[in-house]
RNA sequence: GCGGAUGUGGCGAAAUUGGUAGACGCACUAGACUUAGGAUCUAGCGCCGCGAGGCAUGGGGGUUCGAGUCCCUCCAUCCGCACCA
C-alpha cells in the first residue's frame, strides 16, 4: 500500500473540523499554556513559504504541549485594518471591507491546507465592530486616565480632578514644563484657582495629563499616503510602506503618552525572555540617558539657555554653545549683525529633506552673535546654531566640548573655534577624547577626578548655585496615534468648542460609516471629513493607526465572545501571559512596545493581573527569495546566458523562479510565460543551456521569486511541507528558500509508512522488541523532547530520520516501538500520525495520547567502546567490558599495541578518564 | 560611527556543559533491480597521500592533555539604530 497523503490529509482535516478537535476551554484541571503567533495582515498577495515558518513552529510546540498534558490556547486571527486595503480601494474601487474579507478567506484556505491546530472558534478580526468596540473602549480608558508619577502607575483622571479640587496641581505638576494656563500665564494653580477656571480651561489642563491626548506637534507627514506616520513607520526618511517621502509638519494629532511608561518599558525587559538583540533594539529605541541640565546666562540678557549634557564633568572644556535652528528663543538671541546670516541658514535647513540630512551629514552652522557666560568661570562662550542639534531631544541646546566629543570637535575644526584641552596628553589635537577612563586636566575643582566623581561634583555645585540639576532623558517620543485615513477604528470622540469629549460606553462601538470615496478630506483631514452625518455630530475625523487593534488582541483571544468586557477577569487570570510568542523581528519597536504599554496600562487600572504580555519571544528568521535573472541584449529580443552577458550591453529582468530548474532556464516555459510576451525570444546559450543569474532578495510577487505553499502541499503533502520547513535550519535564522531538499523529507515519510505497510497491507506485529530496537526508540524520545523544548526543530526532524533509518535496517515492524514513535511524530506530521494511529487499531485521537516517557535503562550498553587518545589526539578505539574498574581499563589500555607503539619509551605522565567514556594519555 | 548576530564540505546544516568535527538531508559517483524511471535498494562522498599518516571549523596568536566551542586580535557578511549631546 502506498502512502496516499492527499487522501489521508483531506480525511483528517475534515474530521478535526467536524469534531472541533482543537476547541479549547477556559476551564480545565490541566495546567494552561498559551502559544501565540503574530497574527497576519491579510494582504492580497496571499501566503508565501516564508509566512508558515513561524506558524508551523508554534503549531508543533502547541501540539507538543498538549500531548504533554497542558490545556493549550493556540488561536489565530487577522490584523485587518490598515493602509494597503485602502490603497487598493483607491486604485480599484473595491471597498476595503470587501477586499479584506476576500483576503481573509484566501488566507484561511491556505492555512487550513497545512493542518494547523488553531482554535478557530476564537478567531478575531480587528476590523469587525464586535472587536473594535473594545479597541475604542480601551482608548477611552486611556483618555480618561493619567499617569501618577508619585505612585508610578496610571489612574483614573477622576483621581487627578479630586486632587486638583483639594490641592491644586502641587502634587501633580503639568508634565510639559512649557505649558502655560491661558487664564493665569502660569503652569501651577491652587485649589482656589482650579475652582475659578472655566470648563474650557479645565479641559485644556486635563488634556495635558491624559494618556491619550490631542495636541499640536511636529509629525511625520507623508503626502503620497496622505497621512501622518509614527516614528517606527518611517525608515531612512521615507515611509516604511511604499517608500514615499516623509516631511515634518505641524498638525493637530492624537498621541499616546508612552513616554510616561519609558522607564517601566525598560525595566520590564529584565523580566521577559526575549533575545538580546530584541532587548537592545527596544532599549535603544527608548534611549534612556542620564546627565545634567545646565543653565548658561546670556550676556546682556535676563534669559539663560538650558542645555542638556551626559558629560557634565567636561564643563570646563566648553568652547561654544549650539542651539537647534528651531530653538524658540532664537529671535531674542540673534544680534542684528548676524540676523541675515541666521535667517539664511534657517532657510537652508528647511530646504533640506530628512533624507538629505541623513545621507549627507554636512558640517554646517552659523554664529548668532551672542555670547553665553560660563557658570563657574564667567568666560564668554559664543552661541551658534546648527542642524546637528535636534530640537526634539533634550532642551534643543548643547554645550559643545570639542576636546571631548567628536561632533563638537569636527565643528570646531571646521569653523576654526579655539579648542580648550581638558584631557592633558590624552588629547593630541587630532581627535576628541571620548573614553570614560580619561582623567580631567585644566578643570579647576575637577582636575584629577575621573568621570563619575567629576560629574557628581559639578551637579552638586550647579545645584548650590541654582544653575543646573541632574536630569534623565529619553529618545522615545509620545506615539502619534491618529491617521488621516478611512480604514481604521474611528475615535469615540466628539468635539465641542475645540475640546474633545469621550463618548459614553453605551455609544460603543462607534461604527465606521460606509463611504463611496476614500479621497482625503480638506486640510489634511481623513475621508471621514467628507461625510456630512459624521461631521454634523462633530465626531473626530481621524482614525486610529494600524497598531491600535494589535496592541491587545492577545487578550481578546482569551475571551473572544465577551460582550460585557474586552476580556473577563477570570479569563485573563487563567491564561495570564502568552507563554510563547512567535514572530519576526520587524515588530521590535512598533507592535511589541505598544503591546507592552497597553498591557501595563490595563494592569495599572486593574483590569488584568499581569503587566508584561509576552513571557518568551521567539523570532523566526525571514525566508528570502532566491531570484533568477535573464539578460536581454539592449534593444533586441535576444537573451544571453549569464556567463556571456558581459560581452553585450544588456538589460536585466527578473524571471519567474518556477520556470527555472536550478539556474537553467526552461526555454519552452519561458516562451509561454507572461502571456507569451517572450514567444519570439532568441537565445545565446552556453554549453547548450541558458544559465540565469541569481540573487537572494526579499520574497515578493514583483520579483517573481515567491514560492506558493499550496503547490508544495499539493505535490508532497502538508506533513512533508511542515517537516521540510522545520528541517531547513534553525528557526531564528534567515535563509533563502530552496525547494530541492524537500524530496529527502518526503522520502523519510514514505520510509516510515513502509514500516507499517507492506505491499499487501499492515505488517505491524506484537512481537517483543530487541534491546537495539528499544534503544533506537528511547534515543529518539530523549532527543526529540529536548530539541522541541529548545525550539530546535531541525535537529528533531533529523532525529526522526535517524530512527526510521535504524528501524528500517533492523526490519522492525513492532507495535511496541512504532506506536510511541507515532505519538512523538504527531506535532510534526499530525495527519500521518493520526492515520497510522487508527490503523494500529487505537480508539480515540492521537492528539490526546500521552507523550511517551523516556527511560534511561534502554540506553545502557553491555560493553563500552572507549576512544583512546594520546595527547588529545585520537589513536585507537577499544571495546572493553562495562563492569571493568578504572584500574582494569588502564591495564588493558597500556597493553594495547597501538598505544604501545605511540608511547614507545616515553614515560606516561597522566591518565585521564573523560565522562567515563573516553580515555586520554598524556606522555 | 554605535549596537547585535553570523562565519564549519559542492549546498542546507549537526556537534546542548571544552572531549571521536561534518550527524541528518540535498547534490554528485558507482552498482543492483527494472521495458523504463525523476521509483526503490546497496556502497562511496572534507582536502592531500598508493599507504601508514598528515592537514582541516574566516585569518593570526593564546590558555589546555585536549578548542568549532574559552581569551586576545584582525578580516568578511547580514540585521537594527544613526548627528540622541
Amino acid at each position: 500500500m502506498e502512502y496516499n497523503f492527499r487522501e489521508i490529509e483531506k480525511k483528517w482535516q475534515q474530521h478535526w473540523q467536524q469534531t472541533q478537535a482543537y476547541k479549547v476551554s477556559n476551564t480545565s484541571h490541566k495546567p494552561k499554556f498559551y502559544v501565540l503567533d503574530m497574527f497576519p495582515y491579510p494582504s492580497g498577495a496571499g501566503l508565501h513559504v516564508g509566512h508558515p515558518l513561524g506558524y508551523i513552529a508554534s503549531d508543533i510546540f502547541a501540539r507538543y504541549k498538549r500531548l504533554k498534558g497542558f490545556n493549550v490556547l493556540h488561536p489565530m486571527g487577522y490584523d485587518a485594518f490598515g493602509l494597503p486595503a485602502e490603497q487598493y480601494a483607491l486604485e480599484h474601487g473595491v471597498h476595503p471591507s470587501v477586499s479584506t474579507e476576500q483576503n481573509i478567506n484566501n488566507f484561511r484556505k491556505q492555512l487550513d491546507n497545512i493542518g494547523f491546530s488553531y482554535d478557530w472558534s476564537r478567531e478575531v478580526i480587528t476590523s469587525e465592530p464586535a472587536y473594535y468596540k473594545w479597541t475604542q473602549w480601551i482608548f477611552l480608558q486611556l483618555f480618561k486616565s493619567f499617569y501618577n508619577r508619585t505612585l508610578n502607575k496610571a489612574q483614573s483622571i477622576d483621581v487627578l480632578v479630586n486632587d486638583f479640587v483639594q490641592n491644586g496641581n502641587i502634587n501633580h505638576p503639568i508634565p510639559d514644563e512649557n505649558f502655560v494656563i491661558p487664564e493665569t500665564g502660569k503652569n501651577q494653580f491652587s485649589a482656589a484657582e482650579w475652582a475659578q477656571f472655566s470648563d474650557h480651561t479645565r479641559e485644556l489642563i486635563l488634556l495635558e495629563y491624559r494618556l491619550a491626548f490631542c495636541g499640536y506637534g511636529e509629525v511625520n507627514w507623508c503626502e503620497a499616503l496622505g497621512t501622518v506616520l509614527a516614528n517606527d513607520e518611517v525608515v531612512n526618511g521615507v515611509s516604511e510602506r511604499g517608500g514615499h517621502p516623509v516631511v515634518k509638519k505641524k498638525l493637530r494629532q492624537w498621541y499616546l503618552r508612552i513616554t510616561e511608561y519609558a522607564d517601566r518599558l525598560l525595566e520590564g525587559l529584565e523580566t521577559v525572555d526575549f533575545s538580546d538583540a530584541m532587548k537592545d533594539m527596544q532599549s535603544n529605541w527608548i534611549g534612556k540617558s542620564t546627565g545634567a541640565e545646565v543653565q548658561f546666562a546670556i550676556e546682556g540678557s535676563s534669559r539663560s539657555i538650558t542645555v542638556y549634557t551626559t558629560r557634565p564633568d567636561t564643563i570646563f572644556g566648553v568652547d561654544f554653545i549650539v542651539l537647534a535652528p528651531e530653538h524658540e528663543w532664537l529671535p531674542e538671541i540673534v544680534t542684528n549683525a548676524q540676523n541675515d546670516a541666521v535667517i539664511q541658514y534657517i532657510d537652508y535647513v528647511k530646504s533640506r529633506s530628512e533624507r538629505e540630512r541623513i545621507a549627507e551629514k554636512k558640517i554646517s552652522g552659523v554664529f548668532t552673535g551672542s555670547y553665553a557666560l560660563h557658570p563657574f568661570t564667567g568666560k564668554k562662550i559664543p552661541i551658534w546654531i546648527s542642524e546637528y542639534v535636534l530640537a526634539g531631544y533634550g532642551t534643543g541646546a548643547i554645550m559643545a566640548v570639542p576636546s571631548g566629543d567628536e561632533r563638537d570637535h569636527r565643528f570646531a575644526k571646521h569653523f576654526n573655534i579655539p579648542i580648550t584641552n581638558i584631557f592633558g596628553e590624552a588629547y593630541t589635537g587630532e581627535e576628541a577624547v571620548t573614553t570614560k577612563e580619561a582623567v580631567l586636566h585644566n578643570s579647576d575643582f575637577l582636575t584629577g577626578l575621573n568621570v563619575n566623581a567629576a560629574a557628581n561634583a559639578v551637579i552638586e555645585r550647579l545645584l548650590a548655585k541654582g544653575r543646573g540639576k541632574k536630569k534623565t532623558n529619553f529618545k522615545i517620543r509620545d506615539a502619534a496615534f491618529s491617521r488621516q485615513r478611512y480604514w481604521g477604528e474611528p475615535f469615540p470622540i466628539q468635539w465641542k468648542n475645540d475640546i474633545p469629549y469621550p463618548l459614553s460606553e453605551a455609544q460603543l462601538p462607534l461604527k465606521l460609516p460606509y463611504v463611496e470615496s476614500y479621497k482625503p478630506g480638506p486640510e489634511g483631514d481623513g475621508p471621514l471629513a467628507n461625510i456630512e452625518a459624521w461631521t454634523e455630530n462633530n465626531y473626530e475625523t481621524n482614525t486610529m493607526p494600524g497598531y491600535a487593534g494589535s496592541s491587545w488582541y492577545f487578550l481578546r483571544f482569551m475571551d473572544p465572545h465577551n460582550t460585557q468586557a474586552f476580556c473577563s477577569q477570570q479569563a485573563s487570570a487563567y491564561w495570564n501571559q502568552v507563554d510563547i510568542y512567535i514572530g519576526g523581528t520587524e515588530h521590535a519597536v512598533g507592535h511589541l512596545l505598544y503591546s507592552r504599554m497597553w498591557t501595563k496600562f490595563l494592569f495599572d487600572r486593574g483590569w488584568i493581573g499581569h503587566d508584561e504580555p509576552f513571557k518568551k519571544l521567539v523570532n523566526q528568521g525571514m525566508i528570502q527569495g532566491s531570484s533568477r535573472f535573464v539578460y536581454r541584449i539592449h534593444g533586441t529580443n535576444t537573451f544571453v546566458s549569464h556567463g556571456l552577458k558581459d560581452k553585450y550591453t544588456t538589460n536585466t529582468l527578473h524571471v519567474d523562479v518556477n520556470i527555472v530548474d536550478g539556474v537553467e532556464l526552461d526555454i519552452t516555459l519561458f516562451k509561454t510565460w507572461k502571456n507569451a510576451e517572450f514567444a519570439d525570444a532568441q537565445f545565446i546559450l552556453e554549453n547548450g543551456k541558458y544559465i540565469c543569474g541569481t540573487e537572494v532578495e526579499k520574497m515578493s510577487k514583483s520579483k517573481f521569486n515567491t514560492i506558493n505553499p499550496d503547490q508544495l502541499v499539493e505535490k508532497y503533502g502538508a506533513d512533508t511541507f511542515r517537516m521540510y520547513e522545520m528541517f531547513l535550519g534553525p528557526i531564528e535564522q534567515s535563509k533563502p528558500w530552496d525547494t530541492k531538499g524537500i524530496e529527502g523529507v518526503h522520502r523519510f515519510l514514505k520510509k516510515l509508512w513502509r514500516l507499517f505497510y507492506g505491499e499487501s497491507g499492515l505488517i505491524v506485529t506484537d512481537d517483543e522488541p530487541t534491546a537495539d530496537e528499544w534503544k533506537a526508540l528511547h534515543k529518539t524520545i530523549k532527543k526529540v523532547e529536548e530539541d522541541t523544548e529548545r525550539f530546535s526543530f531541525n535537529t528533531a526532524v533529523s532525529a526522526f530520520m535517524v530512527c526510521v533509518n535504524e528501524l528500517t535496517d533492523m526490519q522492525c515492524h513492532k507495535k511496541a516501538i512504532l506506536q510511541p514513535l507515532l505519538i512523538l511524530l504527531t506535532p510534526f506530521a499530525p495527519h500521518l500520525a493520526e492515520e497510522l494511529w487508527k490503523a494500529l487499531g487505537n480508539a480515540g485521537s492521537i492528539l490526546d495520547a500521552p507523550y511517551p516517557a523516556f527511560d534511561e535503562k534502554y540506553l545502557i550498553e553491555s560493553s563500552k567502546s572507549y576512544p583512546v587518545s594520546i595527547n588529545g589526539k585520537l589513536r585507537t578505539t577499544m571495546l572493553l567490558p562495562l563492569n571493568a574498574t578504572q584500574t582494569e581499563v588502564e591495564a588493558e589500555v597500556l597493553k594495547n599495541e597501538v598505544v604501545q607503539k605511540w608511547m614507545e619509551d616515553k614515560p606516561l605522565k597522566k591518565f585521564i578518564f573523560v565522562k567515563g567514556k573516553m580515555i586520554n594519555l598524556v606522555i
